[in-house]
DNA sequence: AAAAATTACTTGTACGTACAAGTTAAAAAA
DNA sequence: TTTTTTAACTTGTACGTACAAGTAATTTTT
């Protein structure tokens, strides 16, 4: 159903011209007068088209001067904090398998504490590695706990995203994150996956997913190599 | 100089009101229609707060319903050292001073693209070391333009809390942040500043915070030490 | 008792007017 | 020629009216 706001078709028209680039960066919009006649519009519509404009990034308002068309944040690179396959915007990126699923117990010296029923559940992971424009860029390995997740392991490809795989088959959608990011060097296994010479400078980030499944939690460990793409959250991220 | 601005006075006094926890979280601010008679003015102008209330997460407005004070999101995706300003678990921190406020122009290949704006403005930066448990973890240095701050480079003290001292001298409020992360090797100054070896693998963080000046970004380049103490955002990120 | 309609609220959209305040280029004065 | 003033723009603030649309409790109907 369109919508039939005069500020929203305002508002879409604007942005479809600023994202064609009829009004390129740092080009002024006309001025709210100016969109006033030619749309027949109240100036008080054509401020709140402005002002939605502005809210995402589109324009910048200065007093005197005008409505600027500005760069819009988006992500110069690679992975942001929502997962590898949903940032995507313009790079191929794909995935190497490392390791398939296996079922086996927990790592000793897990780094995030378990709880007694993950513990006792075993521990399902797999690993992979992520290519940018075929340069491999991240070694990622996921653990979860084998908690009533029938045929994951046979059922779930690594060229798929474990995201959707998860919310599709299982009903089981991320409600949170925490994270841990370190620096550290490239060890002989690490530079093997990634490509870099041993002693490499290298990302290093532990993850914990919390589901809408309580005791179910997702882990996972990447070694990323930020030389030529830096990790980064892809749009002004409210705090 | 106080501002005489009617709606910029009715926002403050509700915004102090819900710090004050006259309004907690949770309860609906009286009617816009309410307030426009309680305070004799304009439906528009009490929106015009509202507008900047909810803009700044203090509130959340719902059609049909009204507007409801709202926890406001404090460092969510903000990595940061356990401990630092926000979140302190009983470690002592603190700041050295490496550079006092100073203006000048900004350098050149500068991590973020700057507006003309910004350009123009020239920037004042300073740079400080943050320590825990007196181990140098964090070497920062921030870059802000030289806009509408009177005053600045001579009333801030690096002792002091920068976002605290915009909020209280110029009502500048952080509205969103990006930020870029990389693992690199220490260099010489790097490593006098942090008391590492040189070679040494190091996080560097390329932030860009938002506020609400549009003109207005905030820029800070870090370099953490992540050997003893990891980066994480403290508490479940929502995503 | 349960379902449907009404009513009284809430915020959202859209129209209008008027003046304040910041910016910039042209015109006037030095 | 240089400086100052003016004028013509820009967005910001503030007032007003009217109705649309969403929410929730009450009243009416079934």
């Amino acid at each position: 159903m369109a919508t039939t706001l005069q500020y929203r078709l305002l508002y879409d028209r604007l942005k479809k011209e600023i994202v064609a680039g009829i009004y390129k960066i740092g080009d002024t919009l006309p001025s709210e007068n100016d969109l006033c006649s030619t749309s027949n519009l109240a100036r008080s519509t054509v401020r709140l088209a402005l002002l939605h404009l502005e809210k995402e990034g589109y324009i910048v308002k200065q007093r005197g001067k005008g409505s600027i068309v500005a760069a819009k944040r988006r992500s110069l690179g690679v992975l942001n904090f929502q997962g590898f396959s949903a940032s995507v915007n313009g790079s191929v990126t794909s995935s190497l398998s490392v390791q398939v699923p296996t079922l086996s117990t927990w790592p000793k010296e897990f780094f995030f504490s378990l709880s007694e029923i993950e513990n006792k559940a075993g521990c399902i992971s797999f690993s992979r590695v992520r290519l940018m424009e075929k340069d491999p860029v991240m070694w990622e390995t996921t653990y979860i706990p084998n908690l009533n997740l029938p045929k994951f392991a046979r059922t779930f490809k690594l060229t798929n995203s474990f995201f959707e795989f998860l919310a599709q088959h299982y009903h089981v959608e991320i409600t949170g994150m925490e994270q841990e990011i370190r620096a550290t060097l490239a060890d002989t296994k690490i530079a093997k996956h990634l490509k870099v010479k041993r002693g490499a400078a290298i990302l290093l980030i532990f993850r914990k997913y919390s589901t809408n499944r309580p005791a179910l939690n997702i882990y996972s460990m990447l070694y990323c190599n930020t030389s030529k793409y830096a990790m980064s959250n892809s749009n002004g991220m409210k705090i």
